[in-house]
RNA sequence: GGGCCUAUAGCUCAGAUGCGGUUAGAGCGCACGCCUGAUAAGCGUGAGGUCGGAAGUUCAACUCUUCCUAGGCCCA
């Protein structure tokens, strides 16, 4: 009977087993093993506030080439989301990388604090206070809810980490900022590019005030519904086949009759068929795919299509009004549908959101003629005077009167209502300040400077360029109260605009010191400057622009608010850094408020990431219930986690988060710190001035080591220079498991352990141990911001205070060693075969742990000169206890299957007893008579 | 509906310098086993993919084209 050697030793007793152990080195740190992150982050935070850490690291930067990467501020209401954190953990994860790879990186936080959902959330707290507290009271309520939001974020945005000039941010509605925008708007007038013009907007006639997308509720209304006809003109009708000298007319629908007075056009789809349909002495045009239903609504019985037209047919031409005295041009456009109606689309651009787009587009009038209340113009024949909703009723007369009215009837729908006094709201254009896109270029400029852009990924190019291509000029007027005033004034008597520079000066100076609430607080007299008149009539009486700037004017000149005036930054930015929706956002306003004052775009290259999404790739929702906050990661596993996650994912699409996807970091992250444990766990005797050792005393194993850590340093370097994070982490987490758990560091415990201290192979090991542990903690540092200098403080670095003040390390080409790298390719490959084997050997019960084994192999013939004299380093790197190398004719049948051609492999059991100290079987122990129970090797280091 | 984009094992990612060529890889997780001197650790082996789907181009496609499906951002 065959006792399994792991069972032969019975004699041991754990009193001796105890005593060797004391000869060993084991390791020893009171580095946890658990991580505590929830606990430990906030005490290394302080450490960091303490030590001034961000000071230190401008200081360190001083003199170094700049790294200027721009923070796009978020808007200070809420709380922070995954978005944002994600957002400001890549950004910090840039600066400390480009920091340590020797740059002088510096990091300016910004908020956006002016704007509606801001004032909104004001009105609402006041409730119905709203009505009576003043504009400035208003404003300042504002400042205050955005500096209370600005105060929570900045304490979210510093618990994940995020360092930066935290004490000293920059804020849209600072004094300096609010000048800032006031001289860059001057800047647009002077050069001639600010126009007036009419859009609509919601207007509440009620209230007397233009509403925002916002403040529209939707609620049932009842309006009429009429089919109208008009009349295409004569020579219209006759350049139609088939229908010359018929009685044409083209059929619309509408649910707002008062609008027919400004109706200028008629649109069709490009892609729609239309059909002329006789009726009695009529032709009538509508879209093929409607025309059942209507003749059905009409209750038509007869009817005979005589002709199919394509909607190109009919473009250009020209019906008449049917009660005005002018003529609607028949348009393309997309927005029409076969959802309801006719398929043709009355269009007033003055009334309504697609229809000013259609107008644009074929330069009609937008003609928009209701005044403040609701009441329509003097100049509109026979309703002059009337309140639009009351209008319907004699438009409906009209029509009737003049036989364009097809069909009436009501409908009720989802109407557009004032959130203030809930009544029906309508769509009115009025006066407003624009940015001209092409009056001085500014279209084409733009356009040209995307082209000398780098947009990462490559797609933001075409798609900010289609934007720019494609949009209408920038409207800048809010009508609201939370915001930098247009800041410009109306002769009363002639009309006239001053605009000047001069007027400009004034009131930004103005502003440098009391903040744009000067506008506000200052009477005419005071906010224009002496000498300063009414360029049409030479008057000096004037009122004050009521409007507002658009918001995305205030963050699309930060460039100037901070990039130019912060010593530290500089235009153009490196590198600006936002989700893809920013493309149309502030990406996009910036680039317009450069180029149109500048000349320049604000950034070199503008990289995006992509939105947080759910396990399965759904965007997070409050209604599917899919919402993870920050805060619950943090609470739950620590921002290191986070940070860790922000890493993994490639976030140049969306990026994924589950409990599991946390769960799996959360391990990878154990396996990152455990294995940096280790290493700091056979340091604690060792000093690398003093006790390291020359690469040139070390053994194969140890420079294969050093070579693999080269590689490693390059490919992680790589990943930082080239935004790609995940490549970093990948790198990081397999270099820890594969190449140094599983491999390097499973091999040298037999070396540290039992190895005389301070002799050379130890310290060759230590050595070794060092570097890696040094190069580790540096390369992890932008990511694993917290557990990098947890480790840091422990490595005994004395006077270095932070690891995020240290440099990258570099790949030394004098550590890189091909041919040793490709050397052990091969026993790497032999090893993974003995595995295998004694993966085998241990079903079948020959052995448990690989220090049972004796390993007897035949080597391929072409590695065998190579390989001579190895049997020492096979048995050190199988983690076996004895190897020989023999002629495959002395093996009997290899165990298994073997890829390596020409191996052959038998495993059994080792002889000899097993060592009490290093548990490695030798037959020399027992020969020892003062220390029967331990083998040579460590005979030699406690004998 | 339009513009831009994504889709490789349960999860996260690789798949030669943007122009196709041997049995598609890694780590984690999982299963099984070992160890008990990294121990709420460590080691080993193994099972997992018709490369979203369908056509097409080609001697040959995960890699090219078209369409479809799902998802994301921005518009409408």
């Amino acid at each position: 009977m065959i006792i399994p050697p792991w069972n032969r030793s019975g004699e041991r007793t754990p009193e001796t087993s105890m005593d060797y152990k004391d000869t060993l080195n084991l390791p020893q740190t009171d580095f946890p093993m658990k991580a505590n992150l929830t606990v430990r982050e906030p005490e290394l935070l302080k450490k960091w506030d303490e030590i001034g850490l961000y000071k230190l690291l401008r200081q360190k930067g001083k003199g170094r080439p700049r790294y200027i990467l721009h923070d796009g501020p978020p808007y200070a209401n809420g709380h922070i989301h995954l978005g944002t954190a994600l957002n400001k953990i890549l950004k910090d994860i840039i600066i400390k990388s480009h920091q340590m790879s020797g740059m002088d990186a510096a990091y300016v936080p910004g908020w956006d604090c002016h704007g509606l959902p801001i004032e909104h959330q004001v009105d609402k707290e006041l409730g119905k206070k709203k009505e009576t507290v003043s504009q400035c009271e208003r404003r300042s309520l504002c400042r205050g809810y955005a500096q209370k939001f600005i105060d929570i974020q900045r304490n979210e945005f510093k618990r994940l980490g995020v360092l930066g000039e935290w004490d000293d941010p920059y804020l849209t509605m600072a004094y300096y900022y609010e000048a800032t925008i006031a001289r860059e708007l001057g800047r647009f007038f002077e050069k001639g590019s600010v126009i007036r013009s009419k859009k609509p907007v919601y207007w509440c006639t009620s209230c007397r005030t233009a509403l925002a997308e916002a403040e529209v509720e939707y609620a049932d209304h009842k309006s009429p519904s009429v089919y109208v006809k008009f009349a295409l003109r004569g020579e219209a009708a006759a350049s139609l086949p088939g229908l010359a000298g018929k009685n044409c007319f083209v059929l619309i629908w509408t649910t707002t009759p008062w609008t027919l007075p400004a109706n200028l056009a008629i649109a069709l789809h490009p892609e729609f068929t239309y059909v002329a349909v006789e009726v009695e002495d009529e032709v009538w045009i509508l879209a093929e795919g409607l025309l059942e239903n209507v003749m059905a609504a009409a209750g038509v019985q007869n009817h005979k299509t005589v002709g199919t037209l394509s909607a190109g047919q009919l473009k250009g031409l020209k019906a008449r009004h049917p009660f005005a005295d002018r003529d609607s041009l028949i348009i393309l456009g997309r927005h029409v549908t076969l959802e309801a109606g006719t398929g043709a689309v009355h269009t007033a651009p003055g009334h309504g959101r697609e229809d000013y787009e259609a107008g644009l587009e074929y330069g009609l009038d937008i003609y928009s003629p209701v005044d403040d209340d609701g009441r329509f113009t003097k100049d509109v024949e026979f309703f002059a005077g009337q309140f639009v909703f009351d209008a319907n009723k004699g438009v409906i007369a009209k029509l009737e009167e003049n036989d364009r009215l097809l069909l009436k009837g009501e409908l009720s729908h989802s109407y557009p209502h004032c959130w203030r006094c809930k009544k029906p709201v309508i769509f009115r254009a009025t006066p407003q300040w624009f940015i001209s896109m092409d009056k001085t270029g500014l279209r084409e400029k733009a356009l040209d400077w995307i082209d000398r852009v780098q947009w990462l990924p490559g797609w933001g190019r075409e798609r900010i360029y289609g934007m720019v291509a494609n949009r209408p000029d920038w409207c800048i007027s809010r009508q609201r109260s939370w915001g930098v005033p247009i800041s410009v004034f109306r002769c009363t008597d002639c009309g006239a605009y001053i605009t000047s520079r001069e007027l400009f000066d004034h009131i930004v100076a103005m502003f440098e010191k009391e903040g744009a609430d000067a506008w506000f607080t200052h009477p005419v007299e005071e906010l224009l400057p002496e000498g300063v008149s009414c360029p049409g009539c030479g008057g000096r009486k004037v009122e004050k622009e009521t409007d507002i700037l658009d918001v995305w004017f205030d963050s699309g000149t930060s460039f100037a608010a901070v990039l130019e005036r912060r010593e530290e930054l500089g235009l153009p930015a490196d590198l600006y850094l936002e989700g893809s929706d920013q493309h149309r956002g502030w990406f996009h306003s910036s680039l317009l408020a450069s180029v149109g004052t500048r000349d320049t775009a604000p950034y070199k290259t503008v990289l995006t990431h992509g939105f947080v999404v759910d396990g399965q790739g759904r965007k997070m929702s409050k209604s599917i219930g899919n919402v993870i906050a920050p805060e619950e990661i943090i609470r739950q596993y620590g921002a290191e986690i986070l940070r860790l996650w922000v890493s993994a994912e490639d976030y140049r699409d969306d990026v994924r988060i589950s409990p599991d996807i946390l769960k799996r970091l959360s391990e990878a992250y154990r396996r990152i710190r455990n294995t940096c444990r280790f290493l700091l766990g056979n340091l604690y005797d060792f000093d690398p001035a003093s006790d390291g050792v020359g690469r040139e005393q070390m053994n194969e194993l140890d420079r294969f080591a050093l070579h693999q850590l080269q590689e490693l340093i390059e490919k992680v370097r790589q990943g930082y220079d080239r935004f790609e994070f995940h490549r970093v982490y990948h790198a990081l987490h397999n270099y820890c498991v594969v190449d140094l758990s599983s491999f390097y560091l499973d091999i040298l415990k037999d070396r540290l352990y039992t190895s005389t201290a301070a002799g050379t192979a130890r310290r060759s090991a230590q050595t070794v141990v060092h570097t890696i542990l040094n190069t580790l903690v540096r390369l992890m540092a932008p990511v694993l911001s917290f557990t990098a200098e947890e480790i840091w403080l422990r490595m005994g670095h004395g006077a270095e205070p932070s690891v995020h003040l240290q440099a990258f390390p570099e790949a030394d080409p004098a550590l890189r060693d091909q041919q040793l790298a490709e050397r052990w390719e091969k026993i790497l490959a032999i090893r993974n075969e003995v595995l295998r084997a004694l993966e085998t050997a241990r079903k079948e019960k020959t052995i448990g742990h690989p220090l049972d084994a004796r390993v007897r192999m035949a080597l391929p013939p072409e590695f065998e000169s190579e390989f001579t004299d190895c049997e020492e380093l096979f048995r050190s790197v199988f983690i076996v206890s004895q190897v020989s190398i023999e002629p495959a004719s002395a093996l009997e049948a290899p165990v298994g299957e073997v890829d390596l051609a020409g191996l052959k492999i038998q495993v059994e059991a080792a002889s000899g007893e097993k060592c009490e100290r290093c548990w490695v079987r030798s037959d020399k122990v027992g020969q020892f008579a003062d220390q029967p129970k331990i083998c040579d090797r460590c005979y030699s280091v406690v004998g």
